[in-house]
DNA sequence: AATGAAAAGTGTATTTTTGACAAAATCACT
DNA sequence: AGTGATTTTGTCAAAAATACACTTTTCATT
């Protein structure tokens, strides 16, 4: 028995709402093992860093991201989850709202990440499903502080935008009158006069967090 | 940069009711560093073992206890918390009911173990200070899960012992009327018909748990 | 201009949960 | 019998959660 080889990685579960679809991030493994399958961004951490650096440097690195909202999920230590070696996985979630995503994703050569439906994923390599499965659970815990899509929405949106983000990620039907009156008694947001004129029916009110809500947040 | 050093401590936080009073188990450090400080039970994992194996073996050969109830909390990866050598640690919560504590709990030899009430801890060695903060706020969340306290009080009780316990964890006064029928009102304990005979005034009513609830958590 | 389709917007009544609050009952002891 | 300590009990009000259906606004079609 040794205790020299525990390796140690950090996964990070990054979560978008990219044109009101619920999404994760998931990067194209390009060599063996599970080459060709997609995996969760992820790094070896180093001697000299803590998790939260390491994952820090995977936005960076294999994402192309300046820092992110994240919280550690958990940790994963299944003796043969990754092969030949014995790795112990550390679970992010990180959350981005779209427009950050299309500002400050830069491309990263040799690196092919793609926007997955949440319902829609391919089969993961190693034991990255369950692993995701573990961090959409933490996020539907996440979801009851109130003011958590801040993260996701930060600038304008629209009420029925919100709540099929909350439907999609908890995964169940909301009541409209019900989920409205909840959202602005909270007192966070405000209207904005104008309104999202996409769309087929009648345009919804853009709303947006106010300043004094943003500044407590620093 | 390398990565081979990265050892891993598994620490558990093993909470009790002893006497009403809200307590941790902690271990003397017999050798450098941190000679005679109190620490939390821990252990280096081994490369072919889970976390789960690991804690479990630390409450069989550390502490002198079978299986307890116990619950991943967060891992911490701080470079010096620990001297000389990289030691990420991955911390457990713990419950155990006192009575299993005097009917189980085995001595180890050359360990020396100690119960401190929470609120007179010790000066603890490593970062275990922070550690035992992090997992009693943990811990504050999952006593909102109802039937938690099972864990603590599988056998008979009294409500304001039960409430007692609450407001130790919980940190702050709670309304007695209110505690009771919020506990009643879960309809998982009944009146066992006796009474508790010690103390000075009004005997309280025992209760236990429902055969049918004990049941249905195998 | 009229119509229909699509989606957003809106209010009320009911139930449930939470919170505040004070008096009576039981026991031991003297 | 009286005192001290502790447990037990109920009601009312406020707040939060839930259930539920029709009207309004816009766009597209005729």
């Amino acid at each position: 028995m040794s205790y020299t080889n525990n390796l140690m990685e950090t996964l990070i579960c990054l979560f978008t709402i990219k044109n009101g679809i619920f999404q994760i991030l998931l990067l194209r493994k390009k060599s063996d093992p599970y080459k060709g399958y997609w995996i969760l961004p992820g790094n070896i951490l180093l001697d000299n860093e803590t998790l939260e650096q390491n994952v820090e440097g995977i936005t960076q690195t294999k994402i192309g991201l300046k820092t992110i909202y994240k919280k550690q999920c958990y940790t994963f230590s299944n003796i043969n989850r990754y092969p030949n070696k014995r790795v112990l996985a550390v679970a992010y979630i990180g959350l981005i709202d779209s427009s950050s995503i299309l500002l400050k994703m830069q491309e990263i050569p040799g690196i092919e990440k793609k926007w997955f439906n949440i319902n829609e994923l391919p089969k993961l390599g190693y034991d990255h499903e369950i692993i995701v499965k573990k961090c959409i659970e933490r996020l539907q815990y996440l979801m009851r502080e109130p003011d958590i899509f801040i993260k996701l929405f930060p600038s304008d949106f629209t009420l029925p935008e919100l709540q099929k983000v909350y439907e999609q990620i908890l995964n169940k039907k909301l009541d409209r009158r019900n989920f409205r009156k909840k959202i602005i008694n909270l007192n966070l947001i405000e209207d904005t006069g104008y309104k999202n004129e996409i769309g087929n029916g009648r345009p919804a009110k853009l709303y947006r967090f106010k300043e004094t809500f943003i500044k407590q947040l620093n």
